[in-house]
DNA sequence: TTTCACCTGCTTATAGTTCTCAATACTAGC
DNA sequence: GCTAGTATTGAGAACTATAAGCAGGTGAAA
């Protein structure tokens, strides 16, 4: 993991944002669970234990300030809520994810197989891709019989 | 394109459910628009020019019906709607998407590149797939400059 | 033609998210 | 350390996409 609280309040300064108790336990919330993909709900729920007061619109406003700010992203595993989660400066774009039906278990897949697609795309369709969004439906191996 | 009115009313024959008037208008408007990915309110729109007394709940339970049915498949193009469009029945899963982060223009590609990655996947990570979703986002040849 | 379950439109409800606004909290300059 | 001015916050209302409830309407099988 490459980005921590220090980093953070770095990038927000530049913009003039400022690092607040509230944003920090935002931060927080999301670095101790980076592999739970934490939607909204969840994000304020875990913040409360600390900071008792805040109010879910600022947990929005913040995850909305921070995914402009290219410090979380955004994903969408189609259940019904945004997802987030934080970005890996080394990364160009992200990882994939593997989604179980039948645990909701998501896996993360770092192969970037997808360079021979991409371009392939981009010499048959003329069209030049900037990101892409990968996701895998199936059963994990503890769900598969 | 290999699906049509009279498909559809085998299907939902087979089923125990009837072709009304407002679900074939439904069902045109998609035909009519199959490159279009319409979202639930523009196939409201388009359906009340033929049929004015449509409420747009029957739009929603239409939809949701011929998702399950496999006549219609739900995409999300993460801008807020779910959006529809026709199953060819001879595809195994869909097709993937080219997203113009310029104009919005949606490209469908046909290829299946994606087989070599499945593998790899269900071999390193034990995960057996059933479908997936791939999106890539970029700029089509137009908006190129 | 009658019957009866299916289907519809209307209205209300729900859920996730955003907006509004007055009150509060930082930060820079004294 | 104080003050002023701006950014930020919490509460609640508002919004948007979608779903549910219900009473009346419709259409296919008998």
């Amino acid at each position: 993991m490459d980005i921590n609280v220090k980093d953070v309040k770095e990038i927000l300064k530049e913009e003039g944002y400022k690092l607040t108790t509230q944003r920090k336990a935002i931060l927080d919330a999301i670095l101790e669970n980076h592999e739970k993909h934490l939607n909204p709900e969840e994000i304020y729920n875990i913040v409360k234990l600390k900071c008792p007061d805040i109010g879910i619109a600022t947990v929005y406003r913040t995850l909305q300030l921070f995914e402009k700010l290219n410090i979380v992203c955004r994903v969408n595993f189609d259940d019904g809520y945004n997802r987030y989660e934080l970005i890996y400066d080394t990364e160009q774009h992200q990882h994939h994810h593997l989604i179980c039906l039948n645990c909701g278990k998501v896996i993360e897949v770092k192969m970037d197989l997808l360079e021979t697609l991409e371009n392939e795309i981009e010499r048959e369709y003329g069209f030049s891709i900037v990101d892409h969004n990968v996701k895998f439906f199936g059963y994990c191996s503890d769900c598969e019989k």
